[in-house]
DNA sequence: TGATGTTATTCTCATTATGAGTTCTTCTCA
DNA sequence: TGAGAAGAACTCATAATGAGAATAACATCA
């Protein structure tokens, strides 16, 4: 950012119309648990190019002048209002990282912001303002891999580099959930302990030992709070009435609960 | 993405002529380690807006058309070798986040995509293609507050919102030291537990235990990985030879090195 | 109604990880 | 040569974890 640099001499004497332009758009990953599994919000494209395919939602940010202007943060969640419409103020949203990569859109260049949501389990999504078809998908029928890309076979191929920034909010959710209470996020209040593992199952995809989650949970200063009630009944396959907590007032999980068998991550 | 979504229907028919712009640009937060304290990469401003303020290095993304196209990491890379121009192979750089709040620049409408990386120490920067004036400036000097904020008297103001950038570069190295072994980033190899010690003491600002740090490094399997040589003397202030290590190849630090009293940071 | 199975909650116990301090030894500097 | 500094390896008390079992409250169904 000195005038030396030619970079910076270009950025003083900027007049965007004459250069080539980028655009940016906003793009929405929104997790939450249905049926016990983990869905993720999709809009289902009917224009070239990915005619046809599954996308994140999302959308240009309002840049100022014609418009008023919006931070990135705002865009997420006009953006998420358009599909949902409602608690938006329960969602965590977080921002998850850029992509940018020249031909990730044939059109043109555009550098893409995308931002990380988590929900307590929400109604089906109006196909409202932003979307033909709009639809909670399971992220286990999208075969994603690590590397971000999708099996061979996956019925719903993603539209863009979707995919991998999908992959990507789903690391990141696993991750959080070790050292943050944004497990928490995915309930509604008063939740049990037992939904609160079922989240961590889910997310996670592996069982955990229920007796270890309970101490654990209860012995991490501020992660729950108890409502001193209980359930109305037991479960629906029996068992004791549940005692019932709340949201604590813990941002960061200490000791974190981590996932187990990490040990082959590691390398 | 869908023909529905009016913003959809704006990209498709985009002709980025006629809308308000929006410039992307790449800023580089880059630490390294000097004289035992933790320095970053700057430039200085002679021009406004915030001429005679220190900035972190950053430019435009080339979009493609008349300028080659390059990627976010690319434009990251390229921005970073315009004032250190070596060994730009064992720097780790990974992308910190994005920032685009209306207003940021005065100019105009910016989104910037911040870049972090991690230096062994590197001689002064050459005040090159990329500044009028780059030096290494000791991350203390700054007075930066974990808000994003800088205290009243800092000596150097930063410009626009490099303050905030940095602050969240230096939390996201606090964090990784924990978890990662990018410490291993900030020396040259072969390297001695005691000058991996002193980064993790340089970062978190606060004194370790040396045996217990000593016991951690060589329990976490593929952290470092011995030589089987040892330095040709003992320090400046005596103490015997000590061995030497280079990186293991480990991605993942577990069990991971805490920093210790984390509690108050809980809420 | 009573047997059977399910599940919330609490406990036990062995193992591992951590924080604090000590010991032994090798080295530099005065 | 002696004093002090520092690498490396120990000890030991405490905390955290993983695996399993025990207890008791509840649902369902014969």
């Amino acid at each position: 950012m000195t005038p030396a640099d030619p970079d910076q001499d270009f950025l003083a004497r900027y007049d965007p119309r004459e250069y080539d332009p980028i655009a940016v758009t906003v793009d929405v990953v929104t997790l939450t648990i249905r049926d016990g599994g983990l869905h993720v919000l999709l809009v289902r494209r009917d224009e070239p190019p990915f005619s046809g395919q599954w996308a994140l939602p999302g959308g240009f940010v309002r840049a100022g002048g014609t418009q008023p202007a919006e931070t990135l943060r705002e865009a997420a969640i006009r953006i998420l209002a358009g599909e949902t419409s409602e608690r938006l103020g329960e969602i965590h949203l977080e921002q998850l990282g850029s992509y940018g990569d020249p031909g990730r859109d044939p059109r043109m260049r555009v550098i893409s912001v995308a931002y990380l949501a988590f929900a307590p389990e929400l109604p089906e999504p109006l196909a409202g303002p932003g979307a033909a078809a709009a639809a909670w998908v399971p992220a286990d029928v999208l075969g994603l891999t690590e590397a971000g890309a999708q099996r061979p076979g996956s019925t719903r191929k993603l539209a863009f580099d979707h995919a991998r920034i999908l992959a990507d909010g789903l690391e990141r959710a696993r991750s959080k959930l070790e050292y943050t209470p944004l497990a928490t996020s995915f309930v509604t209040e008063p939740f049990t302990i037992a939904e609160l593992r079922q989240v961590y199952e889910t997310v996670w995809a592996e069982p955990l030992h229920a007796g270890n989650f309970h101490r654990k949970v209860l012995s991490v200063p501020g992660f729950v709070e108890s409502t001193g009630e209980t359930t109305q009944s037991g479960g629906p396959r029996g068992g004791p009435r549940s005692r019932l907590y709340r949201r604590g007032d813990a941002r960061l999980l200490h000791p974190a609960l981590l996932r187990p068998g990490r040990e082959e991550a590691v390398r």
